[in-house]
RNA sequence: GCGCGCUUAGCUCAGUGGUAGAGCAUUGUCUUGACGUGACAAGGGUCGGGGGUUCGAUUCCCUUAGCGCGCACCA
């Protein structure tokens, strides 16, 4: 029972048990006012010498794809508990907190929501409109996640807080984009990629996982031999017999020999392929090769100069190679192609409950089709020169290649991976490690840095944009529904082209638009003015942007032109009675184009005109033929067409036209940069001055950093990216330390997921239990790079060592100490010295622990000795002594108070809650807050 | 197929070349200057199987089984 009667010496708050959700948030109050968890207010109030070790973390930036689970919290707990250390061990110490954007996973999910709440797809939306709706997402998960990190007392500094899609770190991208295009290392190129043909992107190698699936196994007639496949869909094109060289069966055909075979769509000629590829074990030793959709089948194509035909399209559709089945989609041409071989007597047999592994994309569970696809790649198997390395076995301006990087920073001993059997899974995924894709088809993400000239198509990298410019089909008319050719007549805007403009308007709104031009046309003046309605900026009109002027054509039909005049329409040069050529309305179009941008080309402009002027300035813009521009899409209502005028002409032609590449780079090439490009890289790298304090002295001060700490889970991802990002930008290391904890699992040891609702939600853990407790339920008994299997039973054991911790507390400050620790020791009776060396051992234990990543030994050993030595036996033997009073009750008094003392200490970075709120209630204290006390160490 | 782990008390896990530890759970006792979110005490394991090295192995080596994971392949 707890005694109400108000004992002396006893703060208040100790007459009732310890309650975390009353003591939390007024904590964490006054560890957000104090400021230090900035290591410049440390220096600036004295906590911290100037001159201090440095001592830094950048948290792993959760993804703004919703709220955080108990793998987060153990992450923050961990990295928690090393900075508060080292905090306290006097060192400079900075944790550097952000978020991540996590492009395809964010957009996948604001997708899926989309489809479900409105029915509607990105393209329905449109980038601009699609891209707000991704921000306000990501936003609130910025949100939510800020609030968690805060309740689980993580004691970062968020006056430094970073995005992987902001400002700072887009330079950074752009930067490193730039470099290692000039180095070689990025190029574009045709090559067999992952595409996921339900996002309609590129997937890396690392973000495929592959489900095991069971399948019927089908032999066909191949001519004269058997071939196996599960995916007969996918063999139109098949043309190829590979066989491996030592296969004795086969060993009367000769490489490159030519012979007929019957197929699905009749005849067609094969050529054997000898290739060690083919696996003589397996099924008949003979196969048919897929190039365009298989990675093996396009190395054996690659090696030996095959014809490469790509039989299914983007969308998982056949192509007219497959002829009657052309236009179905994969799966459902299976049965069909099957029926049709099994017809043609061609189907051998079939073995049913065939085990495979179906490569699906980890981020949204789509089968993947392999695509020969032009993308962006990192080439990592490529030399190029260092001009600068600290990296050990790699000499400043030697030749390397980022895998050689990648293995030196870890095998020189630089980087040293906790627990070490990770450097050989590391090393492994090295040896197997391809030219990595870096170009994704979403929206979300840092757009690739690369305008094409419109002109001649010469790239330019990561070029400054004076200004944009917007070319504007107006909106749908009476005279476009009813298919009348309108030329220089006119019919105003339907109730859908007023819609169409108003949908344009909303697209373009942010984009600072400083003026709209428009032709003098009544449609385009509609537009315009429905236009300048949301955005606000001054219309001109400007009559040689008018259509081309149909002559005696206005006012028909199109079936009817056609019928009087028929090819003049569609002719370039030629005319009959009173029709603008096409050829003059070029001319006339793009000479008021460059007038105009000779003008206005340093704002950002709107033009609104017509479907076959844009269509024809466009020719003129991209300098291609007549026949080239008439095989484009039409233009439609109202569709935008986007123009980046860059500051410095194109180095090729001079032209100033330029459109960027639509693509979006991979989440991981920006996280990448982000130990250094959150610590100034790279605008104030090089100013950066060690020693000096405030954030501009970052990168001087802080990197490398000291830990990276994650889940083993993305070590590939993240750690290995990092390591290569870092090599090659600047020659280092991005951290000296790899800390890999296990994953947060279930009572059971599965993992949590929404389906199984076994989700333990660190929030829910903290409001029932407190935040403390919640942490050391993920520290003890989880030894490095092993699962933790989480229970709700483990967390409330720990709530009750931190109300241990609280009556330990107030037992002695009612023993009454009087707040001071008597130095030097010398007049303690010695069983006291004895026991003070004894808390000063474990002072030892702990923080040698915690120096070698062995936080749960650490835990441990605190846990046992603060309940099981000292309160159990210490404080039990001194009841008796404290009752007889003198010189020993006084001496033991003293000790009580300086154990306690090394407790809270010892304790803070693992419960700083509850330590904290004790420490706020000691009469004298050396320190305000406990956050910034000294530890024991040499006390 | 290649590689990496794990197997220790009912459960979750530490650990060490000298015949084993913690937390939780179980059982019993106890209102003693904080704490029943407590204290004291008890029960419970021949450290997966086999072999080897050693004076001695749970700890080192080999082998075997089960479980888990990573990578590659999968026509």
């Amino acid at each position: 029972m707890w005694r109400m009667e108000k004992a002396p010496n006893i703060p208040e708050p100790f007459l009732k048990p310890y309650n975390s959700k009353e003591s939390e948030p007024r904590i964490l109050e006054l560890w957000e006012k104090s400021g230090f968890a900035n290591p410049d207010v440390c220096i600036e109030k004295g906590v911290t010498a100037a001159d201090a070790e440095s001592y830094s973390i950048v948290l792993p930036p959760p993804n703004v794809t919703g709220t955080l689970h108990m793998g987060h919290a153990a992450m923050l707990a961990i990295q928690d508990i090393l900075i508060r250390y080292n905090r306290m061990r006097g060192k400079k110490t900075l944790w550097l907190p952000g978020t991540d954007h996590a492009a395809i996973a964010t957009q996948s999910v604001v997708e899926k929501d989309l489809l479900k709440t409105e029915k509607k797809t990105r393209h329905d939306l449109g980038r601009d409109e699609f891209l707000k709706r991704v921000e306000a997402f990501a936003q609130a998960s910025h949100d939510t996640i800020v609030g968690q990190v805060r309740a689980m007392g993580a004691s970062v500094d968020w006056s430094r807080e970073a995005y992987t899609l902001d400002e700072a770190r887009n330079l950074a991208v752009r930067t490193a984009f730039k470099s290692m295009y000039d180095a070689g290392l990025i190029y574009r190129g045709n090559r067999i990629v992952n595409w996921d043909p339900k996002m309609q992107t590129t997937v890396s190698d690392d973000e495929i996982e592959y489900v095991e699936q069971k399948d019927p196994f089908y032999y066909f007639k191949y001519g004269p031999f058997t071939i196996g496949t599960v995916r007969p869909e996918t063999k139109f094109g098949d043309k190829y017999i590979v066989m491996h060289p030592d296969d004795a069966r086969y060993k009367e055909y000769k490489h490159g020999q030519k012979l007929e075979v019957e197929w699905i769509n009749g005849k067609i000629t094969a050529t054997i392929v000898k290739d060690e590829a083919a696996d003589m074990s397996f099924g008949s030793g003979v196969m048919t090769i897929t190039p365009a959709h298989s990675g093996i089948d396009f190395d054996i194509a690659q090696r030996h100069k095959l014809d490469v035909e790509q039989i299914i399209n983007e969308r998982g559709i056949l192509l007219p190679i497959a002829g009657e089945f052309a236009g179905q989609h994969i799966k459902k041409a299976r049965p069909m192609v099957l029926e049709k071989l099994r017809q043609k007597g061609l189907l051998v047999k079939v073995e049913g409950g065939y085990v495979h592994n179906v490569a699906t994309n980890s981020r949204g569970g789509e089968t993947i089709e392999p695509q020969i696809k032009l993308q962006w790649f990192v080439d990592v198997n490529k030399k190029f020169a260092i001009p600068h390395s600290e990296i050990p076995g790699i000499a400043s301006g030697s030749e390397t290649t980022l895998k050689e990087l990648m293995r030196r920073a870890v095998d020189s001993g630089a980087i040293k991976i906790a627990p070490d059997r990770f450097e050989k899974v590391y090393y492994n995924w090295i040896d197997n490690l391809r030219d990595w894709c870096i170009s994704r088809q979403i929206w979300y993400g840092h757009r690739i840095p690369v305008w094409y000239c419109l002109n001649c198509k010469h790239e330019a990298m990561d070029a400054e944009v004076k200004s944009k410019w917007f070319i504007v089909r107006h909106g749908e008319t009476e005279k476009n529904l009813k298919l009348i050719y309108q030329g220089h007549s006119d019919s105003p805007l339907t109730a859908q082209g007023r819609i169409q403009a108003a949908a344009v308007a909303e697209r373009l709104k942010n984009h600072d638009i400083g003026l709209i031009i428009s032709s003098d046309l009544g449609r385009c003046k509609e537009t315009a003015g429905i236009i300048a309605g949301t955005i606000d900026a001054e219309i001109v009109y400007d009559q040689e942007l008018r259509e081309r002027n149909f002559g005696d054509a206005e006012g028909m039909s199109f079936d009817e032109a056609k019928e009087k005049f028929g090819s003049y329409l569609d002719a370039y040069d030629e005319t009959k009675g009173n029709i603008e050529t096409s050829k003059r309305l070029e001319e006339r179009i793009s000479k008021a184009f460059h007038k105009l941008k000779a003008t206005h080309g340093h704002k950002n402009v709107v033009i609104v005109t017509h479907g076959s002027a844009i269509r024809l300035l466009l020719k003129h813009l991209q300098n291609i033929s007549y026949e080239e521009a008439r095989v484009k899409p039409k233009v439609s209502n109202s569709e935008v067409f986007s123009l980046d005028i860059l500051k410095s002409p194109c180095e090729k032609c001079g032209g100033d036209l330029f459109e960027q590449d639509s693509d979006t780079l991979d989440t991981w090439f920006s996280s990448g940069l982000w130990t250094f490009s959150t610590l100034g890289w790279p605008y104030s790298a090089q100013s950066a001055t060690k020693g000096k304090p405030g954030p501009e002295n970052d990168f001087a001060n802080y990197h490398p950093t000291d830990v990276l700490e994650t889940g083993y889970d993305i070590l590939f991802f993240w750690v290995a990216r990092m390591i290569l990002m870092t090599g090659f930008c600047l020659g280092t290391v991005p951290f000296r330390n790899v800390y890999l904890h296990g994953l947060v699992r279930d009572a059971q040891g599965r993992k949590m997921s929404k389906s199984l609702g076994n989700v333990i939600d660190p929030l829910t853990m903290i409001e029932k239990y407190g935040a403390d407790a919640a942490r050391l339920s993920l520290i003890v008994g989880a030894s490095p790079g092993n699962d933790v299997k989480l229970s709700e039973d483990r967390v409330r054991g720990y709530k009750h060592f931190a109300n241990k911790v609280w009556n330990i507390s107030r037992f002695v400050l009612e023993a009454g100490a009087g707040g001071e620790i008597r130095h030097p020791m010398s007049n303690l009776e010695k069983i006291d010295k004895k026991l003070i060396d004894e808390a000063h051992a474990i002072v030892k234990t702990v923080s040698e622990n915690i120096d070698s990543f062995r936080l749960d030994l650490a835990a441990d050993t605190i846990y046992h000795f603060v309940w099981h030595r000292f309160a159990d036996e210490i404080i039990e033997e001194s009841k008796a002594l404290l009752k007889a009073g003198g010189e020993a009750a006084e001496s033991r008094r003293h000790t009580l108070y300086s154990i306690l003392h090394t407790c809270l200490k010892l304790l803070h970075p693992f419960m700083p809650f509850v330590t904290e709120a004790v420490w706020q209630e000691l009469p004298k204290k050396e320190s305000e807050l406990l956050m910034v006390a000294k530890w024991p160490i040499d006390v």
